[in-house]
DNA sequence: CCTGTGAGTTGGAAAATCAAACCCATTAAG
DNA sequence: CTTAATGGGTTTGATTTTCCAACTCACAGG
C-alpha cells in the first residue's frame, strides 16, 4: 500500500515551497522595490540576520533573485529579482491590496503604487481570453492528475 | 533610541501574517474548491492534523472561513469561505499561472480552471484604471507611512 | 458487540526560529 | 598607528513550531 502522504499535485503548493516560507514575499517586495543589499532587507523586512541568508540562498538557487557584487574591494553584494521574481509581482500588488481592503479602515494605505498611467495602482486580476474579472463564481476547476478528483484522491 | 525592529508598515506583511503560515493557503485552496471537511483536508493537503487544527482555528478568527454544521447527531462541521476568503481567489490563480509557467515543462499542469466564458483561464493582473497588465517597469511605489522611503526608514 | 467514520486533541521527538554575539575585510577618523 | 564603523554574513544556545503516531469522543451499521 502507497503512503497515506500524497497531497494533491499542484502548482499553487509547488510555487509555495519556493516563496511560501517566512520572510520570503518580503525579500521579494524589497528587492522589487530596489533594496536589494542584506543589512537593507534585515532593517526593512525586520528578519534575524541567518533567516534571511537561508531565504537568499534558497531564492537564489531557485532562480528568483540573483546575487552580483556591486563593488570589488571591499566586495559588497546586493540581491536583484530575475525575471522569474519580476513575475511574481503581480501576485504582490495583489495581495497588497485585499489587505488594504480587508486589514485596514478607510484610506491608511502604508504604500500607494502609482501606474505608468498616472493613475493610483489597483490591480484587477482577468481572464486573458475574454477580459473579465476572476470571480469564485465563475471558476470550475479540472484536475488533471491522475487519480484526482475535485474532491480528492479517487479509489486509493 | 526606538528598538531597531520596527519593519515596513506593509499590507503584504499584515496579510501574510494572516494567510503566510505553512498551509494556510492550501486549506483556501481546498476549500474553495468545495472541500471543507476535516479529513478531506488532511488528505488533500497532507498536513499534520494538528497543525490543519491550528491554521482552521486562525484562519476562522481572522473572518476568512466560517465553520458550519452540515449535520446534527452526529455532530459534524465543514469550513467554508466568507467573502473576504473568496476574495483571496484571484492571489491564488495568480500564484498558480506563476507555478505552472515556471515550475512546469510544457503543458503537464495539475489543474485547469474553466472561465464562464469558455475559456481556460490565464490570469492577468491589470490597472483598473488603464487597463493595461501590472509590469514592473510601468510601477512606482510611495510610501505614505511617516519615516520610510521607498528605500528605508528616513532618519531614524 | 465490534468496527468504522468524522473531527479533532495529546505527548514527545525533531526541526526551525530567534536574538545576540562574533568574524573578516576594508575604509575613515583621531 | 590605533580605534571605530560598515557590509555581509556565520555561530551559538535558548525558545518555538512542526511533525507523527496514538488516542479520544460521539454516533452509526452490521
Amino acid at each position: 500500500m502507497a503512503a497515506t502522504k500524497d497531497p494533491r499535485p499542484c502548482s499553487i503548493a509547488d510555487a509555495l515551497t519556493l516563496v511560501g516560507e517566512k520572510y520570503s514575499l518580503l525579500v521579494l517586495r524589497e528587492v522589487c522595490l530596489g533594496n536589494g543589499r542584506f543589512d537593507q532587507l534585515v532593517r526593512n523586512i525586520g528578519a534575524p540576520r541567518d533567516i534571511l541568508a537561508t531565504r537568499l540562498r534558497r531564492l537564489v538557487e531557485a532562480g528568483i533573485l540573483t546575487k552580483r557584487a556591486y563593488s570589488e574591494r571591499p566586495q559588497r553584494y546586493e540581491y536583484r529579482p530575475t525575471q522569474a521574481g519580476l513575475e511574481l509581482e503581480p501576485v504582490l500588488m495583489t495581495l497588497m491590496a485585499w489587505g488594504d481592503r480587508h486589514l485596514r479602515k478607510d484610506d491608511d494605505r502604508p504604500m500607494v503604487i502609482e501606474h505608468i498611467c498616472g493613475n493610483e495602482l489597483v490591480p484587477l486580476v482577468t481572464c486573458q481570453a475574454c477580459g473579465g474579472t476572476v470571480d469564485h463564481a465563475d471558476l470550475t476547476a479540472h484536475p488533471q492528475a491522475p487519480g484526482w478528483t475535485v474532491a480528492g484522491p479517487s479509489a486509493a
